[in-house]
DNA sequence: CAGCCTTTGTTAGGAACCGTACGATCCGGT
DNA sequence: ACCGGATCGTACGGTTCCTAACAAAGGCTG
């Protein structure tokens, strides 16, 4: 699970390996911080949440929007988790095949497929979830409140900034 | 790129959807917008940076760490990079046959194998780190030096106690 | 030095993931 | 009504990524 190197060894073989560059080390370390931590956090809920469910993380997460929005279009909750169109497509078969999920008619354009939880998938989303955010509280247990709305600020700040461009 | 409805009205949504339920909404936040911010970099970097380069993501994450580091076991390089070593496996097969990455013996253990770059590859990431940087300068833009600080060291915090557990 | 346990990287199979191309459908102008 | 362009979800091909099973090599204990 933990490399073998530590964060620290890690910052130091960077300083010495870039220290004659001109790089702007502060965003390096925010941004791969960023990267790093959402893969520890990704594995993490993996073992412990998501282990004996039979839900991926992307299959979780689809589920996860379809359930706060409710029936939704595709391209809303492709947008909205993250992943391609064409990505969602082989998701929701799987996810229909386990009977979590299932497509519905667009009321008026016939183009459109609509996402709906099953009374399974519903259930299940409800078990599920409170177990999830319980790790989620885990996850941030060193960062006291403040600290956890400064970052959440920071990383709306950078998405906001991504978005627009 | 943009998703359908704002991160503003993404958390209405969870609101009305979940504010009966006891939970840690902070803790939610702060997580749920670690990946979101992940995501949206990393598609950034993959569209600006490594659009002609032929490089993937992950390709390009393997080499950084072969440069950061020099000539490394497998199983380090694919703990740094976040990676399984079955997955590095494919990785390298690739890297090699672009010739930017070379595996060599192990002095002494056999089962072993060593990555290092080749001139080629040495000088492509001379060439790109560069660009790289500048624009993961240009995603942290908005933050300044105190916040980009502050949001490293919070994220360090979670992986530290991510990695202790 | 023989037997067993551990550790190594690879392979195999399946899901996720993307860009691209496509057929189906909708819509605006005529 | 029709025809052009825009937009929809899906099929396709290729890569990434994982877990589980594996063979090869090392190391330990007797």
């Amino acid at each position: 699970m933990t490399g073998h190197h530590t964060l620290r060894q890690t910052e130091e073989a960077v300083g010495e390996r870039l220290g004659g560059l001109n790089l702007d080390f502060e965003a390096m370390w925010a941004v791969s911080n960023i990267y790093r931590a959402s893969s520890a956090i990704r594995n993490h809920l993996e073992q412990t949440v998501l282990r004996d469910t039979g839900l991926t993380w992307t299959g979780f997460v689809v589920m996860w929007v379809v359930w706060i929005w409710g029936e939704s279009e595709t391209r809303h909750v492709a947008a909205e988790a993250g992943i391609s169109k064409a990505t969602l497509t082989g998701v929701v078969r799987t996810l229909e095949s386990y009977r979590h999920l299932r497509r519905t008619q667009h009321p008026t354009d016939r183009r459109r497929v609509m996402l709906a939880l099953t009374p399974t998938g519903e259930r299940l989303m409800r078990e599920l979830f409170p177990e999830f955010n319980r790790q989620e509280a885990f996850v941030v247990k060193e960062l006291d409140g403040e600290r956890r709305r400064e970052l959440a600020a920071s990383l709306r700040a950078i998405l906001e900034h991504l978005e627009r461009s």
